[in-house]
DNA sequence: CTTCTCGGCTA
DNA sequence: TAGCCGAGAAG
């Protein structure tokens, strides 16, 4: 049977979609779809793909079965985030944005500085809230591979990050040390030190500090954090201008560009 | 052993 | 009926 997995552009690069069509039995013309992750793990159905990526990717618009998002159920999501904000997000908290993601194009986990409302620009911090699980030793290695993407599926630059910084544990590239730290700024409000435990190095599957980012010890400078106060800032600015470029182009609920851009942010 | 393939259960 | 997953077949 002619056998073809290809690069789906709805999935992060590396993963790949396969579609075999039975050619026997009672069932020969059916097809059952598989996916398969950068590092080759083989994925035949939704609920297995969610469990292995987590909860806090949301993929009830994703089609399994033909690897695209699904735009009717999109519009109902979209719907509930009005709601709560018409709310002023009383009562409880959404427990899914303890990680904020994007809710749109594709499969992987993106963590992002939340903006709630447009012109007044205000950061919410997220309340403290189920947080308290156990971690898993390493579980940052889960936004391996993350990266921010613009329009045209281009990869952005990343981030540069400062020197002085640096990862401890197995497979830590810049990119999930990145992750790693925006997501520790984004679920606790407790100070991020990295790891403070110099036999951490030695034998991390010991002595790592869960609730600490895959990192070595740092000093945050005055300098360090005047150049990030700039950045957040033009970058807010060229968000807001691609909002408005956006909406006046195509309307409102079309707001991909624009946050691609805000993604890579960065801590 | 691992991977492929189709049956059959369940929502 | 479509989706999911068990389990026999194949390698």
């Amino acid at each position: 049977m002619e056998r073809k997995r290809w690069e789906c552009s709805a999935l992060p690069k590396g993963w790949k979609r396969e579609e075999v069509t039975r050619k026997s039995g009672l069932s020969a013309g059916k097809s059952d779809v598989y996916y398969f992750s950068p590092t080759g793990k083989k994925f035949r159905s939704k609920p297995q793909l969610a469990r292995y990526l987590g909860n806090s990717m949301d993929l009830s618009s994703f089609d399994f079965r033909t690897g695209k998002m699904l735009m009717s159920k999109l519009n109902k999501n979209r719907q509930r985030l009005r709601y709560d904000n018409n709310n002023q997000n009383k009562g409880k908290p959404d427990l899914n944005t303890s990680l904020p993601v994007r809710q749109t194009a594709s499969i992987f986990k993106q963590p992002v500085t939340k903006v709630t409302n447009h012109p007044s620009n205000k950061v919410k911090t997220d309340p403290q809230k189920a947080i308290d699980q156990p971690r898993q030793l390493f579980w940052e290695k889960k936004l391996s591979g993350l990266n921010a993407f613009d329009i045209a599926e281009e990869l952005v630059k990343t981030m540069d990050l400062p020197k002085g910084l640096q990862g401890v544990g197995p497979g830590c590239t810049d990119k999930t040390l990145l992750s790693a730290i925006a997501s520790a700024l984004h679920t606790s409000a407790a100070p991020i030190t990295g790891q403070l435990s110099a036999a951490v190095e030695k034998n991390p599957g010991v002595w790592l500090n869960t609730s600490q980012p895959l990192c070595k010890a740092f000093i945050v400078t005055d300098e360090d954090i005047r150049k990030q106060e700039e950045l957040v800032y033009s970058v807010r600015k060229r968000l807001e201008e691609a909002l408005m470029a956006d909406i006046i182009a195509k309307g409102p609920g079309h707001c991909r560009a624009a946050w691609n851009m805000g993604v890579s942010t960065g801590p």
